[in-house]
DNA sequence: CGGATATTGGTAATCGATTACCAACCCCCC
DNA sequence: GGGGGGTTGGTAATCGATTACCAATATCCG
């Protein structure tokens, strides 16, 4: 450790100027001293220090990201798509998890500021808690929030429409004759959480059906299981779930299994989000795909185009997502068509049925 | 953005000498001019640039780590479990996905290296194409592999015990009745995988009992569902298959349920890491449980002590792993009892019965 | 051949925090 | 009151890469 470029420029008989602009390549040096320093340069196994680099460029080459936990797939799919994207403009990124904790959250983004990163994308864990970090992070660096944001509106955000989703649950479960059905996802300390509700309230409203008291817990497949056997405790099923995310929707298959209940023949279950194993549990699950790729794009793009203390209004980029139509879903009456049992196993699992 | 020591100083009428000494307390100053300082910091909102003191210290309190992918929860526990465990040394983590690839690997090693972490954690995806930029690293910084390593042992390594979990597996299965036993993974390209299957084939020789040809693909639910379709098409199923991760276990019993082999009274699977998920397949997947906590916790233990430079062997943790008997396998006929179906909700899962 | 212009190399300042070193000052005791 | 010991503040060097600025040399044209 420890080559610097001036032992390449004394390796190379040249100032550390000549050595610089030789390896950078940014201004003209002659054919000799370029061959000289490159082969000096190798020769010591000369690594430029990304340190003295930021400090005096005033600039890190890296984005820094919060998500509340990667033990969730679905931020696991985003982190991966966003990692995609940044390879285009040759960021690194710094990536974080809050644990759910507005504390942490705060702190890691203290962190981040400290180390100077080019921008922030981050999904805050808390609609209220996380207002202030996240608000006084954004008056100092360009900042994106995904998935999830905060109150108040101060900061671009890039999203799924959950009404859209929400919709497309409801209305389905509803074309196959559901008349009862409940919501179960997490408590509303986070905007996903709170629009979702919101979105399936609308939509049990417009289709004209009883929307029966929601279950709200977190957005884990022990929620899941706990939720489903709340549900087999009650005096009737509904007739159909729809849930939060996949990883309740996968805890509640597995309650429901142990309970002896058929799904779908008897309730109808609706996940979110898509995740990997949604196409693999038993039956494979009905849930409405979260556009990842598209939305890491867009916060790729929002991010190149923020610019701190310019008093532009925050954009608000909500994407339609698509529902996936598996077989945790009683076949709707007439319309769209489910997937038949088995099939093929091309790249991402089942042979899925897509609604347009 | 860009207030600095400088400007701290000024405001508060001291020197810059006097204001780092007194917001670091590192020497003495009177309380008058703390006081001066403090208040001049924070009305400011002075946030020390970490970028200047990284180059003045010669050190960045950042750890690097490099996974082959974030989209396998097994490596999403590892991180998490790493991330825990540095905490309490200050550190905070530069996460990195090699993307299965030696040279997406080699690339952000030496973006680690550029950014002068002060230490670094791998998997590496390639028994021998990540050889020689790991051996490299390691001459540069202080490193230490886990799970995965590479060819010649020339870097410390903490993972887990792959005979004894094999053992435990095939001993498990062959108590339930099995007198075949075909094992499923992922094709040789990374430590795991050989010394897994070399685990396996030790473990069936030893209980006298056939060993098919194993079926290696890769550590996916697609490759477990593939493999679970070859099996179908085979001849005869043998009576267990043993998995080389809880993915392939997962969409094995995909494949398995679609082809309506019933498990486990037909066929017993065993996976490998206990995964989130495999409590809530269906049925709930009997697995080897990676001790990913007390891998972490030696990891960093090690990180700690190694010194570039120093003549000490490599060293070789291997941490015994314990089998988690879930519903996937056949019930022993004696010793060891299995769980029955059902049981409360706990904290990760059902009611697990582990072999001691 | 002389001077104007283009090109290339070197010196030193810069980024921001830390700290070695020195100077100034205070307090105390003889 | 003066000297010794202890404490506190300030100046400037340091970390490593980049680059503004200047100097030196080469090139070209009349």
């Amino acid at each position: 450790m420890g080559v610097t470029i001036h032992d390449v420029a004394r390796a190379a008989g040249v100032s550390v100027a000549s050595a610089s602009r030789a390896l950078s390549g940014r201004r003209k040096v002659t054919a000799e001293v370029a061959e000289r320093v490159t082969r000096a340069a190798t020769e010591l196994g000369y690594r430029p220090n990304a340190i003295a680099k930021a400090l005096r460029d005033q600039t890190t080459g890296t984005i820094g990201m919060i998500v509340p936990g990667i033990g969730n797939p679905f931020f696991t799919t985003i982190v991966e798509s966003v990692e995609h994207q940044l390879q285009e403009t040759g960021h690194d990124l710094l990536l974080c998890a809050s644990l759910y904790t507005p504390e942490i959250e705060a702190r890691r983004l203290n962190t981040l500021l400290a180390r100077r990163v080019d921008g922030l994308i981050i999904s805050p864990c808390d609609f209220e808690a996380s207002a202030p970090a996240v608000l006084n992070a954004a008056r100092q660096v360009p900042l994106v929030q995904v998935d999830r944001y905060i109150e108040g509106g101060g900061a671009d955000w890039v999203g799924v429409d959950d009404d859209s989703a929400l919709a497309q649950a409801v209305d389905h479960v509803v074309a196959g004759g559901a008349r009862s059905v409940v919501f179960v996802s997490s408590r509303l300390m986070n905007s996903s959480a709170r629009l979702r509700l919101a979105g399936f309230q609308l939509a049990t409203a417009r289709a004209g059906i009883a929307s029966l008291p929601p279950l709200l817990g977190e957005f884990t497949l022990a929620w899941g299981f706990e939720a489903g056997q709340a549900l087999l405790a009650g005096d009737a099923l509904p007739d159909a779930v729809v849930c939060g995310n996949d990883e309740i929707a996968v805890g509640l298959l597995r309650a429901l299994r142990l309970g002896g209940v058929r799904v779908p023949e008897e309730i109808s279950v609706v996940g979110f989000d898509d995740v990997g194993h949604a196409a693999m549990c038993d039956p494979p699950l009905t849930t409405v795909r979260q556009p990842v790729e598209e939305m890491a794009a867009e916060v790729v793009r929002l991010l190149n185009q923020v610019r701190v203390g310019d008093p532009r209004p925050a954009q608000r980029i909500a994407i339609a997502p698509r529902l996936v139509v598996r077989q945790t879903s009683r076949p709707v009456t007439r319309g769209v068509v489910t997937a038949g049992a088995g099939g093929t196993m091309t790249g991402d699992g089942q042979e899925d049925k897509e609604t347009t």
